[in-house]
DNA sequence: CTCTTACATGAATCAAGGA
DNA sequence: TTCCTTGATTCATGTAAGA
């Protein structure tokens, strides 16, 4: 995956820094192809008609900020093209670019996203354990909000750690479905009058699994729409680097204090599992070189329903086909493909044991 | 809500037929504001490349049907331009509309939703309980669908029986996302080689909320992408009158007889009985993406013999061992297994607590 | 008959690296 | 660039087969 960061380019880049101003001059000011991720959480075009109460007459406190004012789809979707277009352009090629939105945006930043030329890799719901009831009793509960995320283009190289989020999820694949409670308690900043500082801060659980899924340490990621700073803090605390992009300057003052209390994990913790395919590549012909297994030597299928013999040059023979562990499997099971290593097994003090173990501890010994 | 209904106008519609032909020219051919709901799941424009197999070596049975296949966004785009042009148009003034999607076709759907007028009401996520893996380990699972809940224009009277709803879960605000099954066993209808007969057959459940959620008895549910029927049947069974239009013979005739067996539920059997369901399995990885471990934090045995230390993945590692709560137990004990939600246990103010509670306080939030 | 084990399968944009 | 080789990868159900 893409580890390598041009070391120049970063030189130039703001790191760990909130720039002030608008986010699509911002981005343009920024050199092409530097950015390994962008997370954005972009104004969602609420349609409020009025204001809401509940039962007991409490007024609700809507997102009514002038900057999530947009007198039209139109002007919305304008607004839309012009920031993703300046997001595309900083990412790196094999970069890729998380969005959250609502139903009242996400549906336009996803087609829009689509015509850009970008690549769904998934769209996630992050269901909500806790949402704001619907007062009126008309509607559904609006318990989820809607992730995407998408590679710049078809076919690129995206950063995707399957272990390390397989791990969070208990041993069994991550879904795309992510029960996360909305931000509230401790972690929701409030400013000195006692409100909240943001209207739609984001959990920093939320932004956790992102960034673990889906960046390495180091990475540069960049938030345009920063607001108080949820991206930069988690970012900080899981030794990546990140850049903030923010209008208003009373968010940028309350995300400056939060990020500079924020302590990065330690080494240990930071490193997560990884797959096999992250290893070095061991040929099956070392085995034989280093005398883990004698040419001539007999090795049995998993199934116990084929045997095959070793040969001097790391192939195998059974009956008349010669070739890799893998083709002389793949042959034997009459199957597309086939996996030798774990295909495979010799006999040692009359037991069977996969060649995939010697491996293992070939392995062992690079570390 | 819109309960009354104009009778001459319901004289003319071909109610509880199948009929044949390309759904725009059929829609086209209805009086216009005749149907109260419409629900539609047309071709999601799956843009498959390769063949896919699961890691036993067995090839999935992709969705390759030529039904399918646009050869743009644009054309997608065109096609759903048309037809929602056309339901449009044959809606009641009160009446909604249903869509069904992925990710690959439903941000189109959506946005074109706005453009041409529809309210939206609601976005809903089905939560696949069995979904289909992600064999390769390259994205997440992909388990979810999303659909679309709207009104004809903003401010119209539709109909949402909430209470109904709200009984059908238990007794709370019913919200936008919803756990179903998908649809196999004894409800996936086959053909006579036992093959699946359509190879999107949607569950009777989901159809089930959405008809009793959105619709009066009486009313008229049209279906312009039929395929085998799954919204005539749940509609006869509940009462409502239905009109499906499909192109392809083979599944109207699959339809026509699977809606021939249905029978009218009878009052007492609309009641519906929910089931308890079994507490949710929360994974060690929320503590720590919801910060209440931190990773670099050290956890100690019940019996004080042992620590180990927090990872960012919601692993541990103690001295060289890595694995999950229940795994490290298991090593350092010299246990075949063990329980790591009893045998682990945190500091706070200077007592030990087991991290059983933290998960237990997570479950509480989901009550 | 029950209980256990094996097998089948579902709307899927599902590989990486070296020659 | 293309071609070829290596080799990594699955969860929940329902049904059939076997004991």
């Amino acid at each position: 995956m893409n580890t390598t960061k041009p070391r120049a380019a970063q030189a130039a880049l703001p790191l760990n820094q909130i720039l002030a101003g608008d986010c699509i001059e911002v981005m343009n000011s920024l050199p092409e192809g530097s950015v390994d991720l962008i997370f954005a959480d972009p104004p969602y075009n609420l349609q409020l008609r009025g204001d809401l109460h509940r039962p007991d007459n409490s007024k609700v406190d809507a997102v009514d900020d002038h900057w999530d004012q947009f007198s039209s789809f139109a002007s919305y979707d304008k607004f839309t093209h012009e920031w993703l277009a300046a997001a595309r352009r900083i990412l790196k090629p094999n970069g890729a670019i998380w969005v959250i939105g609502s139903y009242h945006n996400v549906f336009r930043m996803g087609a829009e996203l689509q015509n850009q030329g970008f690549w769904i890799l998934n769209d996630v719901v992050w269901r909500k354990s806790n949402p704001m009831p619907n007062f009126r009793g008309k509607r559904l509960t609006n318990a989820h909000e809607t992730l995407i995320w998408a590679s710049k283009n078809e076919g690129a190289k995206y950063t995707f750690n399957y272990e390390a989020l397989k791990s969070l999820n208990e041993g069994v694949q991550m879904r795309s479905d992510w029960v996360i409670p909305i931000c509230n308690g401790g972690e929701r900043l409030k400013d000195e009058n006692g409100d909240k500082a943001h209207p739609t801060q984001k959990p920093e659980a939320l932004l956790h699994r992102v960034i673990v899924g889906t960046t390495n340490p180091g990475d540069v990621i960049l938030d345009p729409f920063f607001g108080t700073g949820t991206t930069g803090a988690v970012a900080k605390m899981l030794g990546r680097e990140f850049i903030g992009i923010e209008r208003e300057e009373a968010y940028r003052e309350v995300a400056k204090k939060r990020i500079a209390k924020i302590r990065k994990f330690d080494k240990e913790a930071l490193e997560v599992s990884t797959s096999k395919r992250a290893e070095p590549r061991i040929p099956f012909g070392q085995l034989v070189e280093r005398g883990m297994l004698r040419p001539g030597e007999e090795l049995y299928s998993i199934n116990g329903r084929n045997k095959a013999k070793v040969r001097a040059d790391g192939t195998l023979i059974a009956n008349d086909v010669k070739g890799s562990i893998h083709q002389v499997g793949a042959h034997l099971e009459g199957a597309p493909s086939c996996n030798g290593w774990t295909y495979w097994h010799f006999k040692r003090e009359g037991k069977q044991v996969p060649i995939d173990l010697l491996r293992q501890q070939i392995r062992a010994e690079l570390h």
